[in-house]
DNA sequence: CCGTCGAAGTTAAGCGCTTAACTAATTTAT
DNA sequence: ATAAATTAGTTAAGCGCTTAACTTCGACGG
């Protein structure tokens, strides 16, 4: 055993002041560091810091004393000094469009939730970024990277294409998409299924016997959009029933939307409508109750994502499950693999889709 | 002008891998340091320091030569070195509650968006955190702040009141409360008028000629629910109306609860309510419908919080406004005043509140 | 004409941790 | 018995930045 000079005021003054309370320091800011643990122990910092990555050059009994140290001494290790060293920071960005909608409201805490946890299961830490015009303006991510503030970037719900985000992707920072995906661009991403979305509602309603199925959009300029009106129109195609344009209403994503939407549409009478979302669909169940008509006997209605609002309104929404929070969490932790260097098979996954049968579609009529 | 020797090739290479793209680095990470910048310029890398931080002691000629080699070279300082050299991160955590309950998400995201914005105007970066039990219970905040990876600690509509809390506080580590308080502490926070905000609503169905007031108030065990319902006793007290606990319903802040306590009370004929939220007025609302009474006419309604919401119910709710964005703006405001070290004068404070009349309440009966 | 002062830098230490390269002591192989 | 290999550390450099203390040089007052 290595016996060395011991400052031994030193290390009991702060040994006093740790278990004085429950926190490493008192009054002047005197935390705990490596050194002071190689003092207690008696070896060098550097044998600490092996000890401590569990190192197998260092024996048990002395991994033992460190650990021991540590636990008296209450050490935590400065994230800053270990970021600098290690050339990493253990964090990842999360970069949330501006929540002006209130749509996007449970999309958006669910992906919070979801990225929270797979960065807690991984040590990460998460930063948050709010999408505002100006920080797209001044390339905020930018600097985020170019400051070496985070590890990689995780962007959530957003349709934003901006040229650098490509640039950056291509350097080799790790970028990820959640719920989204760009055109013409290398950047993976994790998104649900909803070509496939689309298809189960619209088959759904199909098997129903509904034969004039009707479709309200949120927008042809959002690629997830268009991908579950694509869903609906391969069921047309391949049922042979007539596509017609007066049953397609585009419902900007709001309640207002679907019910303006569902008001033009009616006048052609169809016996079925796939809402694009839930809220859209709540808004074309006013407009169809408004006209005097049931549901679901006269129409069936189908919504999609399965917001906690599906199974409050009346009659109770039929729909599509769309887990935000598993795309959210699957997004995360592909972002920190790539961070950590894995290869993870394919670039890019799609999280399965799930038809959840209530009230408004009329399957259950029978019961 | 100091003449210095300069490593030509590394100077040349680095400054073409910046101009070939608009990236500091190319495949192997190679970040432009300030060491690069000193050579560049042919002065110390103290000189280079101090000018980027515009001291006085740098000429303005050595400054602007300092400033257009940080241009040219793309250079960006290192977020950990910083860190480490001046024992600050400039970053804080928000910690917010989980989500389980739909109610909760207007107020999660106004909140996000005052701290953020808060955060960006003084150039803090913005941790998250959730509050599950783990967090709790491993002290996840404690380990926050023993490994400096935070200055400072913004709880958000939180109820816990956690000893360790109380005692980080105390110790100096700036911790600051937004949108609630916790009885018993020291720990500042920013919060709306409840109590205000109660009186007014009660005083304006009280001056529409109500007499007899009902309240459905969230929980008794939630503070700030408590004040709205001391705010609403203050005025029957001083307007000398009978108080009676058949008008005090439960709603425990959702709209089922408030439809189930509004039921019960209709038993006793008010001719006004004063819900706690916005949310318990809509169930209200609902129940007040289905018993075939009219409002404004039978029953006048008041709700609080004004959510986006309150517009769009029928009839449009009249309500109290509670400005969660501008609480979590000035939390985070006093919070990083604290790690400052600004003596920001109170201690807490309340940001006030406001009637917002609709049709709910009959005021506007007349027009 | 010399000492003093201020201006404008520079040197070097330090922040707390990691890790490549080295060393001393012990084991193992021959 | 001795060289080689292994074990269990240590030393020291380095991560990129800040800043106290020091240096150098020219200006200026007496």
């Amino acid at each position: 055993m290595n016996h060395r000079k011991v400052n031994v005021t030193g290390q009991i003054g702060k040994s006093d002041v740790v278990r004085a309370g429950t926190f490493a320091f008192e009054k002047e800011n005197s935390f705990v560091t490596i050194k002071d643990i190689a003092d207690y122990v008696g070896v060098s910092t550097a044998t600490v810091s092996l000890a401590l990555s569990r190192n197998a050059r260092i024996t048990k009994e002395t991994r033992d004393k460190v650990f021991e140290a540590v636990k008296m001494l209450n050490y935590r290790p400065s994230t800053a000094a270990r970021n600098l060293a290690l050339n990493r920071t253990k964090t990842i960005s999360l970069i949330l469009p501006e929540i002006k909608h209130l749509f996007l409201q449970p999309f958006f805490s669910l992906s919070l939730n979801g990225v929270y946890d797979a960065c807690l299961e991984n040590g990460y830490r998460l930063q948050i970024e709010v999408a505002s015009y100006q920080f797209v303006k001044r390339k905020r991510y930018l600097r985020l990277f170019q400051e070496r503030a985070i590890d990689g970037l995780l962007y959530v719900g957003s349709t934003l294409s901006d040229l650098y985000l490509n640039e950056l992707n291509d350097t080799g920072f790790p970028v990820v998409l959640s719920g989204s995906y760009l055109k013409n661009s290398r950047i993976p991403y994790v998104i649900g299924d909803n070509r496939k979305g689309g298809e189960i509602a619209t088959m759904h309603l199909f098997t129903l016997g509904r034969r004039k199925i009707a479709h309200i959009i949120g927008s042809f300029n959002i690629p997830s959009a268009v991908d579950r009106f694509e869903g609906y129109r391969k069921v047309l195609r391949e049922k042979n029933l007539a596509y017609s344009s007066h049953f397609i209403g585009i419902g900007k994503f709001t309640a207002e939307g679907g019910f303006q939407a569902m008001k033009k549409i009616l006048d052609y009478e169809p016996d079925a409508v796939f809402a694009g979302n839930d809220i859209m669909a709540e808004g074309a169940i006013q407009a169809i109750k408004d006209a005097g008509l049931k549901i679901p006997d006269d129409i069936s209605v189908c919504g999609m994502d399965d917001l906690p609002l599906a199974k409050r309104i009346t009659p109770a929404l039929t729909t599509v499950k769309y887990d935000i929070y598993k795309i959210a969490y699957r997004a995360a932790r592909k972002l920190i693999g790539k961070i950590e260097g894995k290869r993870n098979g394919r670039s890019s996954e799609f999280v399965s889709v799930k038809l959840i049968i209530r009230e408004s579609c009329g399957a259950k009529r029978g019961k």
